[in-house]
DNA sequence: CTTGTATTGTTTTATTCTAAAACAAAGTAC
DNA sequence: GTACTTTGTTTTAGAATAAAACAATACAAG
């Protein structure tokens, strides 16, 4: 992209290991920019630590790299008038988040805003499916030709392999070994990239979200099951294969009922939206609530069953909670998924079963994430901006450093 | 260069001058450096990237820092005979290993070899506990004066505050709020780190252990309760407030025995030693066995209730490892404690039970850590040299370059 | 024994990066 | 206008590395 675009300008300028600080000192004004547009290079300066002399230079490259651009001169109390900037949002990334039944895809720029959006059935062809996002995307791109996009990004209902790049462990989503990644870079001619929705939604919730300095949070989304997005020590926690957090199958009753997985009782059978529907329908067998979106339409009409089996369904969320406070003692967990369309009423029910069986010693904030689609979008996008910075990183011990001449001297006295 | 060794975190790095490249590299050389010693110049560029002649000028550096030595020149099939560097053990760290009853204090140098070691009762007085162990170290300190002493590392049998460095949930050992940093510091006159101990087995294996190239690992202790230390992305996770890796109680049986913590059937109920010694008493009610090591006595005595209790303890080490796999996917897990000293025996009932019960999809490499208490100490020594590095690293930002001269100019044309 | 070649390790040179200081620009307060 | 402030750029100097030249060994072929 724009990087190797500048290697054509400069040619052999390169440099190996210098670049590395400069490398770094670019990610990290990137990211003050990002989290203080729209901000003067002054104030770079003291937020980052750099002298003033050395952010402009680096600006200067954002700038040239089409990463940001200037704005307006707000005036100040006293002094010169500081130039803001921000980032470009003229940069933007298809994404899809595709789910069992559906998927969204969109044009999301920088800033993490909206230029399009479209629905899509899912069904159990992914040929046939992504073919279908394939000519969406393209349609969205020829519509924004005047921006330039930097890849797509794919927020899925399972586990993504960081190696292989393959899905797998998607129980709602039986695509059999499918090659997601292949088939859309070949449709849309850009680079892709793949990740679990829980990721997705937590990295946006870092980037976009209420966790400043935030190091360790966990994500849960609550939906036909459990999934949860781990972020350690400030980065996300993909285990091997990618196979990390699935606490949705760790055992709360031995003796509850059968899981998919094979085992008895996990969490997941009392804690999802579909054990949500089962406790409503021992209630009240004779109505047949098909959907979640079903019941939760009966409990805002404060239909009493309705009411009690997601009360039921909280319950089992907080008490499961332990599962992740214990191991990974976050200091923030997030809860996504259908039940927090009315945290109002269940969020506290989930925070007092989650105290009353939280093991002493720990106490990480609870917090709803409204809006999980726009998360899982946007997620999908800062996926594939990390994964070109981590290209950009790797990629540095092979860049030599080809001087102007390289005329034979003569040997020195 | 860094070339994937070590990413480089934004949120700690915030600001690089020049300077950071040269003190990543400097990590990088010596992270090899350990890796391989002894290993000549070359070589080591070879393994860095780095280019030879940096190599060299960052080697004499840490040869003048005194973390390196040269050592004998090998010969070679061709060309110039290499000489080959390593670390210098002359310097060397005072750890203490601190467990319920006992401590064990020693000398260990960079390599993880150790030049003293002695043992100490711990009582629950910490002031004279640790009155005991500064004298053990102060004595140590003086006979191998010729030494150059780095400073003081101690595993701890409970969970330390990253940040306000206290000790807290140790149910094994009664020390109420005790400030053990300030008191060792101002006995020995060394800076302190403390660490959990299962965190510093870890820490150990890492460094000296069979797993290169892992960078998502668990460490479980059997003993009198259950512990582990956790790997992730390369890093130990401590967790907010340093109460990361409490899997000992996620419940395995609710209707289990009462647990310390007041849930039921927490799994350290069930696979901690101290419940093989229940369930030796309840199987053979007549015979008192009071400690772990008698029961292993028995056992390699034949005896069968003794055996039938560790078997039933190793099948539920086992189970409960679904809950480590399953969460964090882990590479390897580490199996450390007491049962592992009869792994032979009870390493396959582990496997076995695990295999049953673990999530599919999931397979980490099961394997013992004999010599704990080795692991422990090196890791405590380990952890002083993180520190040090570490702290070296997020000074960089207040590094003032201060030119030679600062002669006023005249303005340029 | 000499010459050629391979390999290690050092020195020299060129390049790039950043800090620090000087400078330039653009405003306010008086 | 003059003094002072703040922003942003330019200049200069210092630090770090790559690349190439150089120096030091060792061995083999003639």
């Amino acid at each position: 992209m724009i990087r190797g675009m500048q290697r054509v300008d400069l040619a052999y300028v390169q440099l190996a290991s210098s670049e590395i600080a400069r490398d770094i000192n670019r990610d990290v004004i990137l990211e003050v920019i990002r989290a203080n547009q729209p901000v003067s290079r002054a104030e770079l300066s003291r937020l980052s630590g750099l002298q003033r002399s050395t952010v402009s230079l680096i600006v200067d490259q954002l700038i040239q790299e089409r990463w940001v651009r200037e704005g307006a001169t707000t005036p100040l109390p006293r002094g010169r008038r500081p130039t803001m900037v921000g980032l470009n949002d003229d940069l933007v990334m298809l994404v899809a988040d595709i789910r069992p039944t559906q998927a969204t895809i969109a044009v999301v720029d920088l800033n993490g805003r909206f230029l399009s959006r479209a629905q899509l059935p899912v069904t159990s062809d992914p040929a046939k499916t992504l073919a279908g996002i394939i000519e969406t995307m393209l349609r969205m791109k020829e519509r924004h030709a005047q921006r330039s996009f930097e890849g797509v990004g794919i927020s899925l209902p399972g586990r993504v392999d960081p190696v292989t790049h393959r899905l797998r462990f998607a129980p709602n989503l039986a695509w059999p070994d499918f090659d997601i990644k292949g088939t859309l870079e070949k449709g849309t001619g850009l680079s892709v990239e793949l990740d679990n929705a829980a990721n997705a939604c937590l990295l946006a919730e870092t980037w976009f979200g209420r966790m400043d300095g935030v190091r360790n949070a966990v994500l849960l989304t609550v939906s036909e099951g459990i999934g949860t997005g781990i972020l350690c020590n400030g980065q996300l926690l993909h285990g091997d294969g990618g196979m990390a957090g699935e606490f949705g199958h760790l055992c709360l009753d031995k003796d509850g009922p059968l899981c998919g997985c094979g085992a008895r009782g996990c969490w997941e059978t009392f804690a999802s939206s579909r054990a949500a529907l089962r406790f409503y329908a021992e209630r009240n067998p004779k109505i047949a609530v098909r959907s979640i979106e079903e019941l939760l339409r009966l409990a805002q009409e404060a239909d009493e069953d309705a009411l009690a089996a997601l009360t039921r369904q909280a319950e089992y969320i907080g008490k499961g909670l332990r599962f992740i406070s214990a191991t990974l003692a976050p200091e923030v967990i997030l809860i996504a998924g259908d039940l927090v369309a009315l945290w109002a009423r269940f969020g506290p029910i989930i925070q007092k079963a989650f105290s009353d069986s939280v093991l002493a010693g720990f106490s990480p904030r609870l917090m709803p994430t409204h809006e999980a689609e726009v998360a899982r979008l946007r997620g999908a996008a800062i996926v594939v901006l990390q994964r070109r910075s981590s290209q950009r990183q790797s990629g540095i011990g092979k860049r030599p450093r080809r001087p102007a001449k390289a005329v034979k001297r003569e040997r020195l006295p």
